[in-house]
DNA sequence: AGTGCCATGTAAGGAGTTACATGATTCG
DNA sequence: CGAATCATGTAACTCCTTACATGGCACT
């Protein structure tokens, strides 16, 4: 659906789409080349999109094959837009995994595996506190767009992570409190 | 790796694997049985698990196949629990996308997006809240382990939802800044 | 003349999902 | 007796990832 919105703007050919994309996202997701265009097909399987006919005009002897979106691919965008997307359970991320099996072996383990996550954890959210600086300041690129972009993922970005040391507290209270249970005094 | 811990703690068989994974996880990664055994091979193939053999004497006529962990399964479980899980960007949700190509659409289009989603992710917010409390009260099942799990996994829940909420107050600001800087008064 | 970017694709493989097939046991 | 649960597997499909193959153009 994003292939598809960025060719709702414009019809675009597969190796402009990958740049804009990326562009788009602050260069965070980057997107391989080859599954452009395999979407690209899957698109035109459904209906979404087509290919333009080139205009050889251009003259520059590179072989472009610029897609363009249908009536259908507009009503499909209109409607994943028109409703809020069911965001899904956090996916099986290491990290969370990891947290969670510690839980089980011996407490100090456990907090050793929650002490160490939490400073890459810091680590990261440092990274992307440097990032949104950078992109506030006008930063990257001479495109105010894509700064703004590089901003807002970076903002996302730095959220999670502070949720998730907050979560890494929240376990380790647990876990304490767990443990003096046991072995009072 | 999950499978892996789950099997350090003592051998089980696939089904058993299923039940405990999902406890461990409150319930909120459930995982189709199918998987269990395709990852036991998979596991079985890198040597870090292996079939033992049955003892017939349980008696019960059951085809119960337990595995255990091997010694290289241990050291390759301690490796994990060793480093950190080096947590990658938020992968390409379809929450994320929307409001990143929303921003792009007519800031009216963007602003609507971003409240549709606002909606919906309070509301999952408050689900999670219910079900951190429910646990919190020794809750669902007799296990106080698995009301812990419930619970632990319901506040990452709360605290990635909060977070996304978060972030959508901020796109909100940008867009609206933005949109004054074009349309003064 | 050569390196690197623009541009399009194909192929192989890993991991997850859903669904299906099969049979035993337990419990009402 | 019938339905639910225990238990093990297989098959088909989707999506993503990596890697490979190919060729033109631009700039040094």
């Amino acid at each position: 659906m994003g292939i598809l919105a960025l060719l709702a703007e414009q019809p675009s050919h597969g190796y402009q789409l990958k740049a804009a994309f990326e562009e788009r996202t602050g260069g965070v997701w980057s997107l391989n080349v080859g599954q452009v265009y395999t979407t690209l097909d899957r698109l035109k399987a459904d209906g979404l999109v087509e290919p333009m006919e080139v205009e050889s005009s251009e003259g520059d002897g590179r072989d472009r094959r610029p897609w363009r979106i249908t009536r259908d691919g507009k009503e499909a965008l209109e409607a994943w837009f028109g409703e809020p997307a069911v965001e899904p359970v956090p996916a099986r991320e290491d990290f969370l995994v990891k947290v969670l099996m510690a839980f089980h072996s011996s407490p100090l383990e456990a907090l050793a595996v929650i002490d160490r996550q939490r400073t890459e954890l810091y680590r990261l959210l440092q990274d992307a506190r440097r990032t949104t600086r950078r992109a506030q300041a006008g930063g990257g690129t001479a495109d105010p767009a894509a700064d703004l972009a590089a901003e807002l993922m970076a903002e996302v970005v730095a959220s999670r992570r502070e949720a998730d040391l907050r979560w890494l507290d929240i376990c380790e209270s647990h876990l304490k409190s767990q443990t003096k249970k046991r072995n009072p005094a």
